[in-house]
DNA sequence: GGAACTCGCCAC
DNA sequence: AAACGTGGCGAGTTCC
């Protein structure tokens, strides 16, 4: 057997993901409407309230008389931002991607203090909920059921969208909003919710383009825990334990505020203050805007770390010994914890990335190891991250494949309704429950690698289900019998 | 009155 | 030397 799928081997993945993903939409992802109708009439009343309180306070009527505008409205952002940066002359610390007005995202606002702005984000995010969740689902349902549209065409690094309506970003890490928007969703009648999804994909995907014998190791020894390591490194924990509940929101705060940036390209300017800014209430306190002499704040974590000593190298070069005592030594810190990262721990994979961007330099393409070519003009992020975003989506797209193969020839009652970069969705007929999750950790653990024999670490699939008649908002993890 | 752009925010 | 990847979508705004 050929080692690399081809060109051809590229159409056909695309061709049968295309038929069964269409097979995903036509099945479709039953909606509760009276849930949700009447969660989107009680949410509008909610609003007008919340609105009409917010058009009481001095800081709305301020607003208006100050600005002159002809058609006040309090979801603009362009209106806001002339009435906080012109006339009431706050500190513009950071502008939108285009320069064209100061931010007035939900930190910024929050960064000021004041309680009217804190009120009129609590009005976004309830607006958000109604229109760009809810009032989609019941606008584009057909008899109780949401027909998404999957797209294999339209990514550039080919990964998979959806839209119509957008299944691929229903709410999540936000308890309160998840629950409102995901107790629409249902499962058949007497059917029960299903999400298998693997574990750390694209890493263990970029490590078939790397090899990086460090990397290898975390992906194949399930005694070692890279973001445990990390976090150790970091906040210079003697005896980490994954148990301890501060180590655990440590641990979280380095996988996403240090490990995923870096593996997408950030560096560690952004990394320090994304972390810093994960255990300070940077918005009542601005402890962490830059410059010297700012301390820490009084948390346990402040205090653990001020008890830390590092060696960094002061402005004229020389080492110097000190504590963790402001935002500029711990960038520092993170600066030394980083060149240690692509320079020691993960050597091997920082070799790939030079030797695969310039060879990009000198080709123009790049090649995905499912038989895919990305070419055009590439930054070298994009040019780092697309085989990887690419690859790791088409493991999930060959895996659904199969499964709904299966799903097909053993007249399965139970059905795939969605699919999310590296999750399948199933509508479970519950006699077959444990049959499908045993089927598809099969398919993605044992069939996918040994048809892709690129593949060169175990890939992990996790499961959550739903018990019977239960809406997506009970997701609980799958217990092993 | 609609097309195109901008901004913010949700997901992986 | 420079500095976070991929999307969809709603609402506001600007332009023609």
């Amino acid at each position: 057997m050929k080692l690399h799928p081809d060109t051809n081997d590229a159409y056909r993945l695309l061709h049968q993901g295309t038929l069964a993903l269409a097979r995903t939409e036509q099945q479709g992802f039953r909606v509760d409407l009276e849930y949700t109708t009447n969660k989107i009439s009680q949410l509008e009343k909610r609003i007008v309230r919340l609105e009409a309180k917010f058009k009481e306070t001095d800081f709305y009527k301020h607003w208006v008389h100050s600005v002159g505008e002809k058609h006040p409205n309090i979801y603009s952002n362009a209106q806001l931002a002339r009435y906080l940066y012109k006339v009431k002359k706050l500190e513009q610390t950071t502008n939108t991607d285009s320069e064209k007005q100061g931010s007035t995202d939900e930190e910024t606002l929050l960064q000021f203090g004041i309680p009217e702005l804190t009120d009129l984000l609590k009005i976004r995010k309830l607006k958000k909920i109604k229109d760009t969740y809810l009032s989609a689902f019941v606008r584009e349902q057909v008899n109780g059921y949401i027909h998404t549209s999957y797209n294999l065409n339209l990514v550039i690094s080919y990964r998979g969208s959806s839209s119509s309506p957008n299944l691929q970003n229903i709410p999540k890490r936000d308890k309160e909003t998840m629950r409102i928007v995901r107790k629409a969703l249902y499962p058949r009648l007497g059917h029960q919710l299903l999400a298998m999804d693997f574990k750390a994909l694209e890493v263990r995907i970029a490590t078939a383009y790397h090899k990086d014998p460090m990397m290898m190791k975390y992906n194949k020894d399930p005694t070692t825990d890279m973001h445990g390591d990390m976090a150790k490194q970091i906040f210079l924990i003697d005896n980490f334990n994954e148990n301890i509940p501060e180590h655990k929101v440590l641990r979280n705060a380095t996988k996403n505020g240090f490990v995923f940036p870096q593996f997408y390209g950030d560096y560690f300017v952004n990394c320090a203050k994304n972390l810093a800014c994960g255990w300070s209430d940077l918005s009542s306190t601005g402890m962490w805007s830059e410059g010297d002499g700012i301390s820490l704040p009084e948390g346990t974590l402040g205090k653990h770390l001020l008890s830390k000593k590092i060696f960094i190298k002061n402005s004229s070069g020389v080492k110097i010994n000190t504590t963790i005592k402001n935002l500029k030594v711990f960038t520092e810190h993170i600066k030394q914890i980083e060149s240690h990262f692509w320079g020691n721990r993960f050597k091997v994979y920082a070799h790939w990335k030079e030797t695969h961007w310039s060879k990009y330099q000198r080709t123009g393409y790049i090649d995905l190891l499912t038989g895919f070519r990305c070419s055009g003009v590439m930054s070298k992020n994009a040019c780092i991250n697309y085989p990887v975003q690419g690859s790791a989506f088409h493991v999930l797209l060959k895996a659904l494949i199969l499964m709904d193969e299966i799903i097909i020839k053993e007249k399965l009652k139970t059905k795939i309704i969605g699919q999310i970069h590296d999750e399948v969705i199933f509508d479970v007929y519950p006699p077959e429950l444990d049959y499908i999750v045993d089927t598809y950790r099969n398919i993605a653990c044992v069939q996918v690698p040994k048809l892709w024999r690129w593949i060169n670490v175990p890939l992990i699939v996790e499961s959550d289900y739903c018990q019977v008649d239960e809406p997506w908002s009970e997701l609980k993890s799958y217990k092993f019998s």
